[in-house]
DNA sequence: GCCGTTTTCGGCCCGACTGTTTTCAGTCG
């Protein structure tokens, strides 16, 4: 296992290669050498192994997108903690033009043009002349741009307040185990959006369960690396703010009153709303720090007891939003959750015949050793030119090497898919002849996002008619905290895919997370068939499983729902359902 | 800068959209 550590290592050396890239780019330098720095930091994200290590072994000078160069650089960072390279370029260049390659509109010709004609180098400048009509007056500049870009800016500095899961995630888990680790503290739990499994994270909260009083605890603190300041919101919380620019919550409480503390720490503010109503109902109340019936004081040393204590089951964190699930819990109505060791099928991933970077057969061996029992390959297609998307002869071809790997593999089965694109006019971008070689087919929407609802949704809806298609890929296109869905009638497509025997999938890539959880439990009500997806890109990718099961869990579903929780021949069984008359659609069954 | 069933040099993704122009540069996926 490697540690949190080396795992954040990697993405700062990750990082450090994306902001060689950026300046290079604004030096316009060769856009092929930019692409390789770029190909080199996603190569080193989906590294499975640890970085010094693997510098030592040569592993990491044989891998694919790693040459001399880009080595060079990661053994200066990981021996040094520096990048004399970026060093350099940071001197020539200033920082606030990267910054502004962020901003969705504008590239590096734009850029330039601001810094050169109007003398501007950072983001509130750019802002500042954005809105006094000094952009609108460059040219090929216009109020249209100008308009534009600041709702950009907007967007960013929006986006920029809220984290990915993922990211939030790992950084919680570090702070968790030093927070641990101080004197006094019996354990250290993270709470609030990451424990509720968020799609995206807004506060770092943290319960420390100590003896000792909140304020010893407090002075404590500050001797953690990296904190820049603490202020205290009462004698029992406080916020730490790091040098990064995270911040984080911590509630200290004593053992016994832990589970109510926890509990509260936790909770969406409905949730605690909802709680606090029931609670009011049956004589007890919640002040932040303990619970009470009446004015005698009830023990609450984790959170089963607190939940019983008001006639309740154990509601699991990812529930508590405030949907109802205070009452369900009431009636012993909660569902049994989707559990990662459900999953029998590994679904949705890339690679090396497209965008990947892992083989057919270093995919299926990661799978095996995960516990799964099958793995569908589901590279791009042809249409998705800018992702290396297979040509019919490319998936002829992946398919020997399929068959050759299967029959090397014990009790594991790889399965012939692909990612389809679904074209403006709703056509899957392969005809019968291809998709009818493959096991299962997942399509979704890569291009043309900007039609309009309608068109949208009749391109989807006109798709799910095609008999070969298993699974809708990531149905509303959304990218976390940097695009929004394209515009889309969910209810109808969930009509839709229950009618005509089409999955929905989990896009479980943390960028991602799509379907949302607020519509999962629309979906299964309406009798819509769910897969989960990873879209890995490498071995590493392996590991989205859990954000999209995390999904499934927070949309109330359990494994029953889940289509790559089935054994692999009734997956299989339900791919050629559609085909060959399980429902009513098609032409050729 | 990296790669190789085109293998140590030559090629690496390109079509569509947007806002600006009045024929197209710049950006995006």
């Amino acid at each position: 296992m490697e540690s949190v550590k080396d795992y954040m290592d990697k993405k700062a050396v990750a990082q450090v290669l994306e902001q060689i890239a950026a300046f290079l780019e604004l030096k316009s330098e060769n856009p092929f050498r930019i692409r390789a720095f770029r190909t080199a930091a996603r190569a080193l994200v989906g590294f499975p192994t640890d970085l010094r290590q693997s510098l030592e072994d040569g592993t990491l000078a044989s891998t694919k997108g790693i040459g001399p160069a880009t080595l060079q650089i990661v053994a200066e960072l990981v021996g040094t903690g520096h990048a004399s390279m970026l060093e350099e370029l940071r001197e020539q260049i200033p920082p606030g033009l990267v910054e502004m390659l962020e901003i969705s509109g504008l590239g590096v010709a734009k850029i330039r043009q601001i810094h050169e004609v109007l003398g501007i180098d950072t983001l509130p400048e750019l802002e500042a002349a954005a809105r006094d009509g000094r952009l609108a007056k460059l040219p090929r500049f216009g109020p249209r741009t100008a308009e534009n870009l600041l709702k950009a800016i907007a967007f960013l500095r929006q986006a920029s307040s809220f984290r990915l899961l993922h990211h939030a995630g790992d950084e919680a888990e570090g702070l968790r185990a030093a927070l641990e680790r101080l004197p006094g503290v019996k354990k250290a739990v993270i709470a609030g959006d990451v424990r509720r499994r968020s799609e995206v994270v807004k506060d770092l909260i943290f319960v420390l369960v100590a003896e000792s009083s909140p304020a010893e605890l407090f002075k404590k603190l500050s001797q953690l690396p990296g904190v820049q300041e603490y202020a205290g919101q009462d004698e029992r919380r406080l916020t730490l703010r790091f040098a990064g620019g995270s911040s984080a919550q911590i509630v200290a409480t004593t053992p016994v009153n832990a589970g109510t503390v926890l509990v509260q720490a936790t909770g969406s503010e409905e949730h605690l709303r909802e709680l606090a109503g029931h609670a009011r109902k049956r004589g007890f109340a919640l002040d932040g720090a303990a619970l009470w019936r009446g004015s005698e004081f009830v023990p609450t040393p984790d959170e089963k007891t607190f939940y019983q204590a008001l006639g309740l089951s154990f509601i699991p964190p990812e529930l508590r939003e405030g949907t109802g699930e205070v009452a369900a819990a009431g009636q012993e109505q909660l569902p049994r959750l989707l559990e990662p060791g459900d999953l029998k099928g590994f679904l949705h991933c890339h690679t090396r015949y497209s965008d990947g970077s892992a083989t057919v057969e270093q995919l299926a061996n990661a799978c095996q050793a995960a516990g799964y029992e099958y793995l569908g390959v589901t590279d791009h297609s042809q249409a998705a030119a800018y992702a290396g998307g297979l040509r019919p002869e490319d998936l002829a071809r992946q398919a020997d090497e399929i068959d050759e790997v299967n029959s090397r593999l014990d009790g594991f089965r790889v399965l012939k898919g692909i990612e389809a694109d679904i074209l403006q006019d709703g056509r899957v971008d392969y005809d019968e002849q291809v998709l009818e070689r493959l096991d299962f087919v997942i399509a979704s929407i890569h291009s043309r996002f900007n039609l309009g609802e309608k068109e949208m949704t009749a391109r989807m809806l006109a798709a799910m008619d095609n008999p070969y298609l298993t699974i809708i890929g990531h149905p509303t296109g959304r990218l976390l905290l940097s695009r929004d869905p394209y515009p889309i009638d969910l209810d109808a497509v969930i009509e839709k895919a229950a009618a005509t025997g089409v999955a929905l999938e989990i896009n479980a890539d943390p960028h991602r997370l799509d379907l949302d959880w607020r519509v999962l439990r629309r979906a299964r009500t309406s009798g819509a068939t769910i897969s989960i997806g990873a879209d890995a890109h490498n071995v590493a990718g392996l590991g989205y499983v859990e954000y999209g099961v995390g999904m499934a869990r927070k949309g109330w579903l359990g494994s029953e729902d889940i289509l790559n929780a089935r054994p692999v021949e009734e997956f299989v069984g339900f791919a050629k359902a559609r085909r060959y008359g399980g429902t009513a659609v098609g032409g050729n069954g």
